[in-house]
DNA sequence: CTAATCTATCGTAATAATACGATTGTAAAA
DNA sequence: TTTTACAATCGTATTATTACGATAGATTAG
């Protein structure tokens, strides 16, 4: 099969499990960091520093921008990526909301 | 290939990649939204609360003790499963440390 | 216009993930 | 001991992911 059964579970289950899986590999992460710390964010300079092809990188900021994490610009004969402010908060709050449901109690076992 | 190069990055960046790879996905997000807010963590009751079958759900909890967020003791004949505390602070820190690294300043696009 | 530069996409190969039924392994109950 | 119940693992089919080289598209420079 391998398809993940997505109707089965709710929205917010789904939007919170993709925006994971965004961040679910190293060099998506790295991307982020960069992204959060520098100021520039030419998609040229990702790619000399990431370990990876142009190619490759090129697929990861693609998967970054589809869950709205990051947003591109063209800007002469390159592009401007940064993170968007927007879905970030929005992943931020799902997130904490995750973090902060523990019961910080004893646990069962 | 389809073979993360894991070498290449930090050991940080590939925990925390880890995390939220471990995270993406809506039934796994399902089971901790459980453990943390439920009292009872049973593995029959997570199995008859999500719309899988035992077999996948048993995947599904395995991979989330692969990386630690989980942990499962057997109590008679069934498996008690909750969350790993020592674990999940740790996400919870790692989370909060690239959601808060963003300079909520202006973007430059 | 042409050449050079930058980035996205295509094609492809290798590996991982998702899901299920069937089976196996444990532990309590009869 | 034998059955029952619970959960893990195996086998397998399908789809997704990762990665790269090659190519295409778009934009500036000459």
């Amino acid at each position: 099969m391998g398809l993940t059964k997505t109707n089965k579970f709710t929205k917010e289950q789904n939007e919170l499990a993709r925006l994971a899986k965004a961040l679910g590999h190293p060099a998506r992460i790295a991307i982020i960091e960069h992204l959060t710390k520098a100021q520039s964010c030419i998609c040229g300079d990702i790619v000399k520093e990431l370990p990876l092809s142009q190619s490759t990188v090129s697929q990861h900021l693609k998967e970054l921008k589809s869950v709205g994490l990051i947003k591109g610009t063209i800007e002469g004969p390159s592009v401007c990526y940064c993170i968007n402010n927007e879905v970030w908060l929005v992943a931020k709050v799902q997130f904490e909301g995750l973090f902060a449901s523990l019961k910080s109690a004893e646990n069962c076992c």
